[in-house]
DNA sequence: TTGTACGCGTTATCAA
DNA sequence: TTGATAACGCGTACAA
């Protein structure tokens, strides 16, 4: 075909359709600016130009001009992949609803913090979201350039950022009074490591309300939000001589492996026995084997906001940060003697 | 401070750096090039006010001339991320261990493949990962600009695009062969959608495998690959009037709704009334409450797999595509009678 | 409303 | 080895 020997082996530019159309450059970019002023003739022309060169204006060579390059970076360990997995694909419809794209980055032990935030900084992407905790140092950084910076289920020191996260807190505060009131007096808590600060919130809110209700002691011990490690934490407990008739775990993972060995390997009865209370409704909770009662984290609430404080800030970086908290609700099911209301 | 006056307010350029070095900015873009010919004076010279300005090239305006943005697009449906959350994660690791970035794009019902490909396309990534069904007339279109395409347990028809797929087909004939070794003879298969390309390669083998056994029949119902629809799928078969003892599911999910619907609603026991199969070896599966026999699929090598296709790619755009299968490992536990090797 | 000319920040080319 | 200059593809003053 000679008519297509013309055509470029990448793909067409505005100067490609400008030529085909026979007007500017100039005429072509103003097309595909939403606010124009542009008379109807030329755009028809210029749209079936486009339309036949199968042209759409190259994105990065767009935002090296605008300083808006409309992608949001998202940072996030295996542990969110293993908590909830949903979590990235809401955040990428909400995203993609306002015409953001996301631009994945995975935490491993080897890659630092510090390497990523830099490979970050050098895509001049236009947010942050960050599903792990966040150093203030590189926070900071990106203040300084103007990015915007939202947090999910971490919140910043010195609320240097936005956050959204899910009343941990509040949630497990509820759980130790209905779990109290059910008539237990003797907890145990299998938490995630020291420093990991989503299962810090839910120890410090359930022993906090045990305090406040006249329950001195709890026994703690520390998993890594594991199957394994619930299933480990809970062959401890009982292996101790201190009694409990409840235990409340950090996640749901762990909760699924403290029941297991307690009903496998120890034989014991959930709730007759022991009523055990996880987090975060996995799939696998609400199953017959199961029947976990937990708290449920409202993910795509908390992704909708996250998108929508950023987008704000991107409009007006002047915003200050604001820290968000949202309630997780209880599902209560039939692995714990919990107080109905 | 009065030396800090004159630091601009985003981030700084390479002619930030040359002017705080006293050297030209061609200098300073050399000295963040691999292999460039430089003196190890200004090199020193060079970094040395590059970090106090924190400065790193701006990866947007390189790729504009470099014509490499070293961004990959992955393509995911929220079934992907419902059956294979890892998979993004193990990208995501391989990627960047490459150099090269991920950008997502989650395809939901509302928003066509159409659009998607479009823009993907404005993104000028150098690849395109697709963990979803992609028609080939989009293939055609990433081909056409040079743009890699790598299918991730997808076959595009006509070889027309690399591909990485475990070998469902093979897993599904070596679990029928068993099965029948193992004694049964009555089977039941519940599948994904008619249209499902996993799903139809799983049955197919299974199938084929028991007709070459001399088993003509198998009773085969469709859900859509979630627990729910395997509970449902599990009862409708019972209501049936064949009898059967061997039930094979598409994948782990269905599985585990089709075992619970038949220990829980129907009180049977499980492999002794019946004998249940999965796929996918979910995290569920190993535990306890079911101990379902299933097939692992190499996760980490596939996705290691198809970065290296297509950084090949990337590097040589002529080469031919290349349709890769890794074997499945067939995880045997305690849900079906089947033969040992 | 349309076209001309410039600049976004970088790499690539070429002469010095 | 170094520095001046021209692209890359686009948006946007400004003049027409």
């Amino acid at each position: 075909m000679k008519t297509d020997d013309k055509r470029p082996a990448g793909s067409a530019t505005s100067y490609d359709v400008a030529r085909l159309a026979g007007v500017s450059q100039s005429a072509v970019s103003r097309c595909f600016k939403p606010d124009a002023s542009i008379s109807e003739k030329m755009r028809k022309k210029v749209l079936a130009a486009a339309a036949e060169l199968h042209y759409a204006p190259n994105a990065i060579a767009r935002s090296l001009i605008t300083r808006r390059s409309n992608i949001v970076a998202v940072l996030i360990t295996e542990a969110t992949t293993r908590v909830t997995p949903e979590i990235l694909f809401q955040l990428n419809v909400a995203l993609l609803r306002q015409g953001l794209h996301l631009l994945l980055f995975s935490i491993t032990r080897e890659m630092g913090h510090d390497d990523i935030i830099g490979e970050v900084l050098r895509y001049k992407v236009d947010g942050v979201i960050a599903c792990t905790t966040l150093p203030p140092a590189q926070i900071a950084r990106c203040r300084q350039q103007g990015i915007a910076v939202v947090l999910y289920n971490r919140v910043a020191p010195g609320e240097q950022a936005c956050s959204v996260s899910c009343d941990h807190a509040s949630a497990n505060r509820d759980i130790a009074e209905r779990l109290h009131r059910g008539g237990h007096r003797r907890f145990a808590f299998i938490a995630g490591a020291a420093d990991a600060p989503v299962s810090q919130l839910r120890l410090q809110g359930f022993v906090q309300r045990l305090g406040e209700l006249g329950v001195g002691e709890v026994a703690v011990v520390h998993g890594d939000l594991s199957y394994r490690s619930g299933h480990a934490c809970m062959l401890e407990l009982l292996a101790r001589d201190v009694a409990f008739d409840a235990v409340v775990c950090a996640n749901d993972d762990m909760a699924l492996g403290a029941m297991d060995a307690a009903r496998f390997d120890k034989l014991l009865r959930v709730p007759q026995d022991i009523s055990i209370v996880g987090f975060d409704d996995v799939a696998a909770a609400e199953r017959p084997p199961y029947r976990l009662t937990t708290v449920r984290q409202p993910v795509e609430d908390m992704a909708r906001t996250v998108v929508r404080l950023l987008l704000e800030r991107i409009a007006d970086p002047g915003l200050p940060p604001v820290v968000t908290t949202m309630p997780g609700a209880l599902i209560v099911r039939a692995s714990a003697h919990i107080a109905a209301d």
